[in-house]
DNA sequence: GCCAACGTTGGC
DNA sequence: GCCAACGTTGGC
């Protein structure tokens, strides 16, 4: 089993909106970065777990844990003109986009700040705290989630 | 709103 | 294949 980040603005889609839908269950379309996708479509497995993100908002940070229920299948929202993700350059022959399903597990009491992420010496490698860093899908170790999850309690 | 960092596009 | 121009991300 393997850990990741994976980041959302709060604002579109937040942790709470996770937990409120069916079965706290929602797909996670629209996923335009290659090295993302890749990593979302070769190497996220059912049962992998997620820290969920939040973005662009006034606080960002860590804001609970979600598991990866469904593994990578083709993103409709990439295929569909209404939608903000729409690309014409997909297709059914070749979806191009991928996306995951994934399910509420628990919101951590108070959101974990990227200003504490970023003061803890032991997460100084963490690719989330590198300067620059924009992925919106990203590997953990499991020493950092170990680390993380001590700092939330 | 600013802006640094990064990714993508497209001309050549 | 290079690289300038442009668009996006995301913290602050």
């Amino acid at each position: 089993m393997a850990y990741w980040l994976m980041k959302s603005e709060p604002d579109t889609f937040s942790l709470d909106d996770l937990r409120d839908r069916p079965n706290s269950t929602e797909h996670w379309d629209g996923v335009r970065n290659y090295q993302a996708r890749n990593m979302m479509r070769d190497q996220m497995k059912l049962g992998d777990k997620v820290f969920f993100y939040h973005s662009s908002c006034p606080q960002p940070g860590i804001a609970g844990i979600a598991e990866v229920v469904r593994e990578a299948y083709p993103d409709s929202s990439a295929q569909n003109p209404e939608s903000r993700y729409f690309d014409p350059k997909a297709s059914p022959e070749n979806p191009r986009w991928f996306m995951v399903d994934v399910r509420f597990e628990r919101k951590f009491e108070r959101l974990l700040p990227l200003a504490a992420l970023k003061a803890e010496p032991a997460l100084g490698e963490m690719l989330l705290v590198q300067k620059g860093s924009r992925l919106s899908i990203m590997p953990v170790t499991p020493e950092e989630w170990r680390q993380i999850m001590t700092m939330a309690q």
